[in-house]
DNA sequence: CCATTGACCGGCT
DNA sequence: TAGCCGGCCAATG
């Protein structure tokens, strides 16, 4: 492979007029493990520079269908999903996370669980959570 | 080219 | 705890 990050399940080379820093978001959010969450600023940070989170968003309604992206393993800084309740797009990322068995309380996720930092620091001292 | 808009974030009151 | 606010940057009209 070359210097350049390239999708497993996507086709990179398919999709023209994306640019790399987009493309970087999808190989992040593609890695995201199942029953784990990440932030949009995470995604943000581990895409490199160049961007913001909220390019993150823009690059997540950008992919495609058939990329079969875990776009619903995004959520904000704040552990809640970032639709208006109510929305299909709510639900439907909410049945999704919760069928990977990530808990939901009064809307809310717990980010020292699910989260990035949560799994560094159960990778370091163990599950104390 | 300028103005507005977002599936956002962090600091500050 | 809850808002407000400025910053962020690509896309859109």
């Amino acid at each position: 492979m070359g210097g350049k990050l390239t999708l497993a399940s996507a086709n990179p080379d398919a999709m023209p007029g994306v640019s790399d820093w987009v493309q970087n978001v999808w190989h992040v959010v593609h890695g995201i493990p199942r029953g784990c969450v990440l932030t949009y600023g995470e995604v943000s940070r581990l895409a490199g520079p160049g961007g913001s989170p909220r390019v993150v968003s823009k690059a997540l309604g950008k992919a495609p269908g058939s990329m079969k992206l875990p776009w619903h393993r995004v959520i904000n800084s704040q552990g809640r999903i970032s639709f208006p309740q109510g929305s299909g797009s709510y639900r439907q990322q909410k049945s999704r996370l919760e069928k990977e068995g990530v808990v939901f309380l009064n809307g809310k996720t717990d980010l020292n669980r699910y989260g990035y930092a949560g799994a560094l620091d159960r990778l370091l001292w163990g599950s104390k959570l």
